[in-house]
DNA sequence: GTCTATATTGTGATAGAC
DNA sequence: GTCTATCACAATATAGAC
């Protein structure tokens, strides 16, 4: 991977993050790369292969995440502490990563997911392993699904929705902004463990 | 309005909807519609109007439900359920519009939460109103800006990730899909009343 | 009001000089 | 490897016949 390459990469994905496949133009990429447009052709070949590049980086630092802490050995209640906050720092690091994804799935449901599913993510195990039998009585009764769902969406969503809370909640005060999301992590781990621990 | 107008915010709902701003043309709109694509300029002189008009459409029917129910007199614990009851209808009936709405105001974040505080909505209100006096000693300490945005994240995100949800989850398996839809809207609930109640 | 035809610009992609 | 020039096509939008 020469240098010329990977300034294409880069700024492929900082504009097809940004503004999704349909929203970007390969003059955009050339553009932000200040390279010919006819480079991206020899490197990439087409502007689906660029995509696809981008896409995988995303997927891969979004998902599998949560996957290796979950079939982890530590504690039900110290997984959840640990995969909220593994979520919360790499999504403070890439906070257009939830819409871009998002976004992409819609328009195009199928190979995003198998994409995952090939690369040794294995749900059911997953499952299985979040509330093992001798923490049952820890914990209301709750489905792993559910929970998993419930987890994921209370850690992306605010990102996803950022613009649309900073304005409507926040009336777009940047002291209030980070305030919120500083206090976000902690919030989140409380919420979920008074939600199902029995006490 | 007559019918050939109808005809064209009808199709442009769905297409803009379904593919997003830059993932829709005019020949998509005009075709779906089974009219010609002149008359899409006829009746909305462009495409950023006729956008605006569908986009207005899906942010009032999105948002504005759940603020009447939360400044209303119910109980606290009511409240919560009517507004989990409410979106979730609400989004069963209309499963892309979160999408949508996510995708489009990170495109354009500033127009959309204007026309939303101009439409009446006040956030500060329905904040102060959310936990009243009388009701804090059922209630754990928790500041009502989380406590919305976590009760919107388990509604809304599941129906924006429905397609990686459906895959990794259910492996496509319609039945057991249709069981984790039913189910949500009383687990939501239930796992929304645990996190906060003092019992 | 509805159509055909067309103007204009932007798109992804390729050929070929250096 | 990198550039310019250019292709074929699709996009939004408009002009003008009926």
């Amino acid at each position: 991977m020469n240098k010329t390459q990977s300034r294409i990469l880069d700024a492929a994905k900082e504009q097809f993050i940004r503004n999704g496949l349909d929203g970007t133009s390969m003059q955009n990429i050339a553009d932000a790369a200040a390279i010919n447009k006819s480079l991206l052709h020899y490197y990439f070949r087409s502007k689906e292969k660029l995509f696809d590049a981008v896409f995988n980086f995303a997927l891969q630092r979004f998902i599998p995440q949560i996957h290796g802490i979950m079939v982890s050995d530590e504690s039900f209640f110290s997984r959840i502490k640990m995969v909220v906050s593994e979520y919360i720092n790499m999504l403070d690091e890439n906070p257009f990563i939830p819409m871009f994804i998002l976004h992409e799935i819609h328009r195009n449901p199928q190979r995003p997911a198998d994409l995952l599913i090939q690369s040794g993510l294995d749900p059911a195990l997953t499952f299985k392993n979040l509330i093992r039998e001798d923490e049952k009585n820890l914990i209301r009764p709750i489905d792993p699904i559910h929970l998993m769902v419930n987890i994921i969406s209370l850690c992306v969503f605010p990102y996803a929705a950022s613009p649309l809370i900073n304005r409507i909640m926040f009336n777009n005060n940047q002291d209030n902004i980070s305030k919120f999301r500083e206090e976000r992590k902690e919030e989140i781990t409380r919420f979920i463990i008074n939600a199902i621990k029995i006490c």
